[in-house]
DNA sequence: ATTTGTGCAAATCGTTTGCATCTGA
DNA sequence: TCAGATGCAAACGATTTGCACAAAT
């Protein structure tokens, strides 16, 4: 048989990278796996590094903290702030918030229904514009 | 005349720390006069301190951080997370919200007509209270 | 072949801590 | 007096970077 001038291995993913921009090498392509085969994920750099290693795929932390960087850049994971100490990752780009319960350094979506916020609603600073606005509601247990 | 029971050099600000139960120390009085003298103010423990330097005023970096905590912890402080790498503490304690500005790392109130969001739209997650909701409009210069 | 990415370990940066010394009540 | 504060420098933990090597096109 002929040989296959389109790549068989191109799944979905190592084309998500293409697109983006990024060469879709083995650990991108693996990272990005983990990251998006199930749906919704908020994580951090060490998180994903550990789930990596627990799944055998061989990174390095500096590549996991590179490649979640070019990720973000790419649009692919929004950065969330929400700790001081910890930066956290979010593979839904979708227009949403999150609950943030500090006890435990657990970062959820708010179920749709939730907030708007209309940014029609203030002005920016002159000269500013507005990138987007963040809502973390802070709960705790009780 | 009769030896001055009530402390002269008691002003409100050392009041505003004995209320809050920590002793107006030298540095705790000079860092509080910093923050509170002119009102609504955003600023880092880095900035803090060379404010104080630039006032001549003797205290150490490790101090200043710790005071802001202490501050914060009695309530008269409040500490916002917009940057990764830096932790902002905002001298209004009152219900409001930010603009973050990336570019020149600014954090601004936003004026008061602003945002409210309203704590009832949501159900916090199974055991846990809201605490409260922090809204961060991210802005860039256009 | 050339460009781009990766790994490691060292460097960085904000922040915290241990401990001896000082200070306010 | 003496519990509580402060200062310094060392410790820390998350993140980044420099550089030699490896992989992708």
């Amino acid at each position: 048989m002929r040989k296959k001038i389109r790549e068989t291995t191109n799944d979905s993913l190592s084309l998500r990278l293409r697109l983006a921009g990024l060469r879709p090498t083995r650990q991108r392509s693996e990272l990005a796996n983990l990251l998006f085969r199930n749906g919704d994920r908020h994580l951090t750099a060490e998180i994903l590094h550990a789930e990596a290693m627990a799944e055998g795929i061989k990174v390095s932390l500096a590549t996991v903290y590179n490649t979640l960087h070019q990720f973000t850049q790419a649009g692919l994971l929004r950065q969330v702030v929400v700790d001081a100490t910890r930066s956290y990752f979010d593979t839904n780009m979708g227009d949403h918030q999150h609950f943030y319960c500090e006890d435990e350094g657990a970062l959820m979506d708010i179920p749709d229904s939730g907030i708007m916020v209309d940014a029609s609603r203030f002005v920016p600073p002159a000269g500013t514009t507005v990138q987007r606005v963040d809502v973390v509601v802070r709960v705790k247990h009780s």
